[in-house]
DNA sequence: GACAGTTATTGAACCGATTCAATGAATCGA
DNA sequence: TCGATTCATTGAATCGGTTCAATAACTGTC
C-alpha cells in the first residue's frame, strides 16, 4: 500500500502540494487554500483536492515550508548546559519545568528542550533550535550560554543568571534575604554554633572555603547566600571565621554524593559540633539528614537543618525539611510568559522573595 | 545600539543573509558559506563578510531557512493527549523521558514536547510540529493520536498502546504475564482473599467492575491486567466472581483521590476482609498503603500490596512497595532510537519482560 | 443587454537559506 | 609560454509552502 515495496535506493521524493495541485488540476494556490483556508474553495474542488492528495499519498502540507512563510514555530526553548535528562531528575528542575509547561499550554505552545553538554555542539544546538524564544537554565557557568543566544535576538530570559546584567532581563531571587532569614532563624532558636553546607563556588573546587574568598566568588548565588549567612550570624555576634564553610559539589543526578559525606565527616568530628547546619540547596540538606541520621545524630533532637530552595521533596523526607522556599513554579510560569508574550516582559530584572517554609528539621538546640 | 529605537511600528525586518551579501560585496552563495562552511572561503572575504554582517546587525543564519533545504530537524517529538506539565509530574512519564532524553541526548538530538489536551489543536500540534519523528505517548486514548501521527508519514513509536495493531511499530510490555506473576507471588505467601484496584478501563467509569465486563474492555493495558490476575487467581481455585474489583479514575497530578477512598472503603467494610490487594499501578498502590496505614491496617502486616510499574518512588515508601518493575528507561531509550534511526526499527511490536520487584510491602497473611 | 457586485481560481512573488555546475583567477609543471 | 590543476567565487535553481493582486466566471438588477 505505501512505497515501502517500490525499488527505489529509498530516493523516494515525498510529495508535494505542488504534486497534489498537478494532479488535481488546479493550482498550486488552490491546493494551498484547500488545505489552510478551506472555506475558500468551492465544496466540489475541494472533495476533488482531497481525493488527489489520498491518490498519491500527500503527507499535508510540510510545516517546513509553511513555517518559512508564516514565521512563529509556536514553540518556547528551554535550554540547558547540563545533559537533557536533568529536567527529569532534578526536583527544582521539574518544579521549574511545570511552570513553564503551565504556561506554555495555557498559550497553546509547545516546548523544545534544549541541551548544550557537548561545547562544540553549545553553538551549533543554540543557532539551530525552532523556537520563538529562549528559556536559559544557567544555574552554572551559564555565560556562554547568554552570549550565544543573544545572538540569536529572539526574546530570552535567564533563570537566576549568576552575575547580573542590566542588559539581559532575567529572573531571579533574594539569595542574600533567603540566606539572612534562614540564619535569623535558626539563631531565634537558640543556636550559636553553626556549620554552612555551601554548593561549589568557583568551578568544581570542592572542599573547606575561606568565608573571605568567598565574597569575591565568581558565581552570584554562592556569593550571595553565602554573605547572607555569615553576615547575619555576625550581627549576632558570631565571627565568620569560626563557622565552618564546606562547599559541596553538586553533580546532578549522581545518587551518592561522597564530597558531601567528607565535609560532614570532617565537621561533626571537630570537638566543638555545630547544632544547626545552613545548606545551601534542599538536595544537600535532604542528604545531610540522611547522612546524620545514619551517625546516630537526630534532627532536629541534635542538629537542625535548613535548606533552600523548597524543591517538594523536602515535605515528605523524615523529618520534613525546614527550608526556604523559593517561588520555583511562579518563576518558570514568569519566564515562559516573558517569552511568550516580549511586550509584556517587565523591567529586565526581577527578584522574587524567598520564604521560610517551617516544617520539622529545625528545633531548638540541645539542652 | 539596536534598532529599537527606530520610529517605525516594529516593522523592522530582519536582515537577511541576502543583506549581509550585498552589504559586503559578494554573492549570496559565499554569504552563505561564510556561515556555514567558512574553510571554503579566503579569511579576508570571510572577515569582510564578518564584519558586514556585524554593521547591519545580522543574526545568523535562519533556522527555518536551512531546516527548508537541509531537511532534518533534529529533534524528536514526544506527544501526550495530556497536559505537558504531566512530564514532570507523573513519575512513570519522568522515567520514561529520562530514557527518551538518555538517547536523544547521544545522538545530540533535541527533544519537544507537544500536548494535545485541546482535542481541535490536537490535529494542529501534530501537524504543525517540527519534529523528525514521533514517540505518542498514548497511555489512553492515543487512537486518534495515532491516526494523525500515521498521517505525518514520519517514523513514530507507540508507548504502551491500548489495542495491539500490527501496522504500527509500538513498544509495550507483557501485562497479562506481570499481572499473573503479581498474583502469583501473593499466592505464594499464602494469601487466599484479594481484592483488585483496576485502572479505569472504560473512559472514565470509577466504581465497582464485574470481572466479566472487563474482559472486553477497550483499553487493553487493564483488559490484560485484569486476566493475568484473574486467571492466575482461578487456576488455584479462587473463584474470580468473588474477588472486589474497583476501578479507580487516575486523574493524573491531582493529589487528592476520593475515588480511590470510597473504593477501599467499602472494599475493607466487607465482613471478609482482603489480606491482599493487587493494584494496577504504583500510584494507586502508594495511596492505598496511606490510606490503609491511616485506617490502622499495617502493610503488609494486616494487608499485602502489591503495586505495577516500578517507578522510583516506590522505593522510598513506608514500606518500599512491591511492585512488577517495567523496564520504563529502556522503553524510552529504545523508543527514543527508534525514532532516531528508523532503519533500526525492530519488529514493530516489542513486548518488553515484566519483572517481580521484591521489596517490603508483602508478606504472608496474618494469623 | 450592459453594469455592478460577488465569489472562486490563478499565477507569480516571496519566505531565508543551501547547493552545485560553471566561471574566473591564480599556481604549477614541463 | 601554454595547458593542466587547484582554489575561490558566482548565479541560479531548489526546498515546500503561503499570500495577494489580478482575472474569470457567475448572479442579480434596472
Amino acid at each position: 500500500m505505501k512505497n515501502s515495496s517500490s525499488p527505489d535506493g529509498d530516493k523516494v521524493k515525498p510529495t508535494r502540494l505542488a504534486d497534489v495541485a498537478k494532479a488535481a488540476g488546479v493550482s498550486q494556490g488552490t491546493a494551498s487554500n484547500v488545505f489552510s483556508r478551506p472555506e475558500l474553495v468551492r465544496p466540489e474542488v475541494r472533495d476533488r483536492v482531497h481525493a488527489a492528495a489520498e491518490a498519491i499519498g500527500y503527507a499535508g502540507p510540510d510545516p517546513r515550508g509553511r513555517l518559512l512563510r508564516a514565521g512563529k514555530v509556536n514553540a518556547i526553548g528551554v535550554a540547558t548546559v547540563e545533559p537533557l535528562s536533568i529536567f527529569f531528575e532534578d526536583p527544582y528542575s521539574r518544579e521549574l519545568m511545570r511552570g513553564v509547561t503551565e504556561a506554555a499550554d495555557a498559550a497553546g505552545a509547545g516546548v523544545s528542550l534544549i541541551s548544550t553538554v557537548n561545547p562544540e555542539r553549545l553553538a551549533w544546538n543554540i543557532e539551530s533550535a525552532l523556537v520563538d524564544g529562549f528559556i536559559l537554565s544557567c544555574l552554572e557557568g551559564g555565560e556562554k550560554l547568554v552570549e550565544l543566544t543573544r545572538a540569536r535576538q529572539l526574546p530570552f530570559v535567564a533563570i537566576d543568571l549568576g552575575r547580573p546584567d542590566p542588559t539581559i532581563s532575567a529572573i531571579g531571587i533574594d539569595d542574600y534575604g533567603g540566606a539572612s532569614a534562614a540564619a535569623r532563624h535558626l539563631l531565634e532558636l537558640g543556636h550559636r554554633r553553626f556549620a554552612v553546607i555551601a554548593l561549589e563556588y568557583d568551578e568544581g573546587k570542592p572542599g573547606w572555603a575561606h568565608p573571605d574568598q568567598v565574597g569575591e566568588a565568581g558565581y552570584g548565588t554562592v556569593r550571595n547566600r553565602m554573605r547572607g549567612y555569615l553576615e547575619t550570624l555576625a550581627a549576632a555576634d558570631i565571627d565568620a571565621g569560626t563557622v565552618p564553610v564546606w562547599a559541596a559539589r553538586s553533580i546532578i543526578g549522581d545518587e551518592t554524593m561522597p564530597d558531601l559525606a567528607q565535609g560532614l565527616e570532617q565537621i561533626f568530628a571537630a570537638p566543638e559540633r555545630p547544632t544547626a547546619l545552613l545548606v545551601m540547596s534542599d538536595r544537600l540538606a535532604l542528604e545531610s539528614m540522611e547522612w546524620l541520621q545514619q551517625h546516630d545524630l537526630a534532627v532536629p533532637g541534635d542538629v537542625s537543618v535548613i535548606g533552600f530552595d523548597g524543591v517538594p521533596e523536602g515535605a515528605g523526607a523524615q523529618p520534613p525539611l525546614t527550608t526556604m522556599a523559593q517561588p520555583i513554579r511562579r518563576i518558570g510560569r514568569m519566564a515562559a510568559m516573558a517569552v511568550l508574550e516580549p511586550g509584556s516582559l517587565s523591567p529586565s530584572q526581577q527578584m522574587l522573595p524567598v520564604e521560610l517554609c517551617l516544617r520539622s528539621s529545625t528545633a531548638s538546640p540541645p539542652r
